[in-house]
DNA sequence: GTCTATACCAGGATAGAC
DNA sequence: GTCTATCCTGGTATAGAC
């Protein structure tokens, strides 16, 4: 009858606090791995309450609609997002800093496709959700580091290039072994990469965006 | 009461079949925008309807199914796929090759945005209507254009590379121009791409790829 | 061949017991 | 805080008139 002990986890030794964040961070999880194979309307907010292993009303207990939760997972997203920015720092030399980036960026393919994947859905179907911060968050970002780019061009430091249109390649060109892992397996023929061959794959993309700058690896 | 009096169109001086055949490219053009924009569950039968300026059983009449619908438009899409994929042509220099491809499949994203976000989409939910054409035929297609790029690299006319991690590189920095369009119009600020604005950025994104694979630009 | 009206079902959301 | 049972909207598909 008391709140205590209405809580099932309070006998186990963890604070009903504790157990809430560790559901969330569950559903956040199971949301983020079902919107990306299935899209956002695709996705069922019983098949996401199966993954997270807990029943469906416990979803609507946590984070009120699908929408909700839906935004939760973008929100996490985006944050990744940006960490992963900061990766490309302005001081060395251009080749040090891209390199830098395009190899963090694959990382990021590589750790969290699925998040990957559920970003891509989101802008491919309009950004309705995120589209604020693509236009205010983003853009900033971007025409910061663009001023830096532009820095390193006068200085004859690297081949000439719109700063924002090297961007969007590179974002392409990183993003797309997450995004369209599908194709690349079915083209390769195999069912999965290892680390060794995602490396090597990696180092690939590296020398590539290096030359495309015109700037020679290291 | 008769077959020919029962159609509308046969008045007009239009044959049955033409009229048929013009819905049913109605319907088809209609569908390929709804689902780009909602993916398949998110796209409902209604809305294509109302796209498309007709009934909603009229569409069942002619494809059966959303299902059947679906794979209609993707029929068409992978038909255009293979055509753009015969740009890439072995003869002359790998100069010119290349920067006709990159231009072809740049042309492709701007004349048909929608059908590149039905692909996207497609794949990054797993390929589950076009797994078998990417593992068979886009294989095959992809071995074959590979094996010319190798002879081009034995003798010494381009820098070393995997063909098959530069042809998704290729595919990544044309196509992200259709897919990510929201993203890339929020970045750049604009709500449109004029004409001449996007052969700027073609211009940029072939001379890019041209440097990533150790060539100059023409 | 075309369209109105409807059967039917999947899925988001909630009431209320525990 | 957790879960069972249920409501109700929206969407696919079709029956049947024209």
């Amino acid at each position: 009858m008391t709140i205590i002990s209405a809580d099932p986890a309070a006998g186990g030794g963890r604070s009903r606090r504790a157990t809430g964040l560790r559901n969330e961070a569950a559903i956040l999880a199971a949301a983020e791995r079902v919107f990306a194979e299935r899209g956002f309307k695709g996705a069922s907010m019983s098949e996401i309450a199966a993954a997270a292993r807990m029943p469906k009303p416990n979803l609507h207990y946590y984070f009120g609609t699908k929408e909700a939760l839906y935004r939760a997972v973008l929100t996490d997203i985006l944050e990744t997002w940006l960490g992963e920015a900061n990766a490309f720092v302005p001081d060395g030399d251009p080749a040090t800093a891209l390199a830098g980036y395009v190899r963090a960026k694959m990382r990021w393919s590589r750790e969290r496709p699925h998040a990957s994947r559920v970003f891509a859905n989101e802008v491919i179907h309009g950004a309705l959700f995120i589209g604020q911060y693509l236009s205010d968050d983003l853009r900033r970002r971007v025409e910061e580091k663009g001023r830096v780019i532009e820095g390193w061009i006068r200085g004859g430091r690297m081949a000439a290039a719109d700063p924002k249109v090297l961007f969007f390649i590179l974002w392409a060109m990183t993003q797309t072994w997450a995004d369209f892992a599908v194709q690349v397996h079915a083209v390769l023929g195999v069912s999965d990469l290892s680390d060794e061959e995602y490396d090597r794959i990696t180092e690939e993309v590296v020398v590539f965006a290096l030359r495309g700058c015109g700037l020679t690896p290291a």
